[in-house]
DNA sequence: ATGAAAGCGCTAACAT
DNA sequence: ATGTTAGCGCTTTCAT
């Protein structure tokens, strides 16, 4: 039983008026007559209609949506983000899209096509890998920056990330650590940049050595964490703390030392980034440093909103705060 | 500078053509004269014309895009099944809407506005907890269901949970327990019901003995699993295993066993249910069930796509396989 | 092979 | 307070 959905012209039809009153009662029902809107919902009760979207939007000239351009979906750590993100929008009746720039062959590529594709009243990046340039693109809509980024100036909400790998050195400079590595991000990455000159700062600042041979390349995933356990464990001076710039590598590292007979944390101290939910589960529990996820995706879908309404391409910008998060995989060493 | 955005009459009267010869050049090049086609792309590119795809959308009746319902955004078990449907929506040149159906106060609602709202051509349902009876909406698009679901015969993918679960109680029997125990997902879930009725079957057919005390209720999530756990120390007779019903429960089980001094698997062996990114980097690794997440969203939004194209509120069913994962969280026990 | 023209369903001036 | 009307940008008959 294939029925039409119901139009504007139905209900205005049902309720003996026009289109535009109908329009009107739906989206300011103070300018209309209580009679008159009465009929009105009446007749839209009656009829079942609703309102359709794409014709909306073509009118309004606007999408109807945000699209949020994530590097990897398959990554958990997005998804909390995404989260506060989706909360906001669906009150401001808008739609989430959501694409995964890393799954295609060309990411910058991703990111031009959406800016110029009119599918989204604004974006927002979560990708800290994708080229600045592609931005300059006339007549695109309002981006708002939810990562490190190059130098820019556009709008962004960003994490005070040297602040908190500072915390993390201090508190193992505390507890007697002397000889501490780190595991980076990836190459590219903005975020294991911000990190990687974090940890630098951070140890110059007490006159601490670094070690070429205790900074471990990673990826933020598991696996890269594994690997660095594997060399750690090849070399013949270890440090006795790693402070890893995810969460997840200090996963794959304290998995990997634990199976090789490794006592985490008497011999090997470990402190993660992030906060994701299950570090707090694991034994030892993980010292990290929390990103307020749920929040960064809160206040990134407002601030774009802001520009959105605005009809702004830029805006203020603000950075998060972090939190130390102090559990069982650091342990105090004799002096 | 602000430039307003070409549109097809833009190209048309560029290209010396009408409007639908510039339609048609884009949408079927087949169609028309060389000459014209190159004339026509040239000054598609001149112009720097994009098809707006809400005008688009309007005139052939179509959303442009595909809603996939989750119940918690913010559960990385949905992200990796969500890259899945992005990679062939993308493709098909469809949008991936996310909406979360548990974080607005009636999630029915939820779904019926959507089955309602036009927004989408055609909705990925992972969902179990909905209720079947908000489906029966007239003019609805297609409706793919991506996991359990009470008795409905609508599209479907499932996974094969009983065999997963016979698997599992089967492998623990043959290591010599006898004393299994079960930790539950929450009430209303058609999971739920699935792993637990698998469970009690797997149980039977061994002609094994099912204790109440044995039966903990959980809600997947890590915190559920850490209070089963309590409720497991404080028992007088332990089972000597215990079987998830998620990972993410059998990782707080083990955490708060672990703490508590408890030997994972020397004195209570655990397996989990999805394999989760992360408990093959557990110390002791998790055993669990290996649900195929990325297959399941591609799959999924396979055949819902079908049924879009095909036009059909119906469609075939399907079912996943799962695989038995055995690592190290499951002891000998001598008999 | 191409063009003319009629809308898709809605909103926002403008007029009454 | 309400109605009239003119499109938003596109696709698709139906002619030619």
């Amino acid at each position: 039983m294939k029925q039409r959905t119901a139009t504007i012209q139905d209900v205005a039809r049902a309720a003996g008026v026009s289109t535009a009153t109908v329009s009107r009662t739906l989206s300011k029902p103070s300018v209309v007559a209580r009679a008159t809107r009465e009929a009105v919902l009446g007749a839209v009760e009656a009829t079942g209609y609703r309102l359709n979207a794409t014709a909306s939007n073509l009118r309004r000239q606007r999408a109807g949506s945000v699209i949020a351009l994530i590097p990897n979906l398959a990554n958990p750590f997005f998804s909390q983000i995404l989260a506060g993100i989706s909360s906001v929008l669906t009150k401001a009746q808008l739609g989430l899209l959501v694409a995964d720039t890393q799954s295609g062959p060309d990411p910058d590529e991703r990111l031009a096509y959406y800016l110029r594709s009119g599918q989204a009243d604004g974006l927002i990046l979560l990708d800290g890998t994708l080229n600045e340039a592609v931005l300059d693109v006339a007549g695109r809509p309002p981006v708002l920056m939810a990562c490190e980024w190059m130098g820019s100036d556009l709008p962004s909400l960003r994490v005070d990330n040297a602040r908190g790998v500072d915390m993390a050195i201090a508190h193992l400079v505390q507890m007697g650590h002397r000889k501490i590595g780190h595991i980076t991000g990836p190459q590219s990455n903005v975020l294991t940049k911000a990190r990687h000159d974090g940890f630098v700062a951070a140890m110059m600042a007490r006159g601490m050595a670094l070690h070429e041979d205790w900074i471990f390349d990673g990826d933020f995933s598991m696996d890269s964490g594994r690997a660095a356990a594997r060399q750690w464990l090849g070399l013949d001076d270890r440090p006795t703390a790693v402070f890893c710039a995810s969460d997840e590598m200090a996963v794959g590292f304290m998995g990997a030392a634990q199976h090789a007979g490794v006592r985490v944390p008497d011999d090997v101290s470990i402190i993660g980034f992030d906060n994701i939910e299950m570090v707090g589960h694991l034994t030892p529990a993980l010292t990290t440093i929390r990103q307020p996820r749920t929040e960064i995706g809160v206040r990134a879908a407002e601030m774009l909103l802001g520009m959105i309404e605005a009809g702004a391409l830029t805006g203020p910008s603000e950075q998060i705060d972090v939190e130390f998060v102090i559990r069982e995989s650091v342990a105090r060493i004799a002096e």
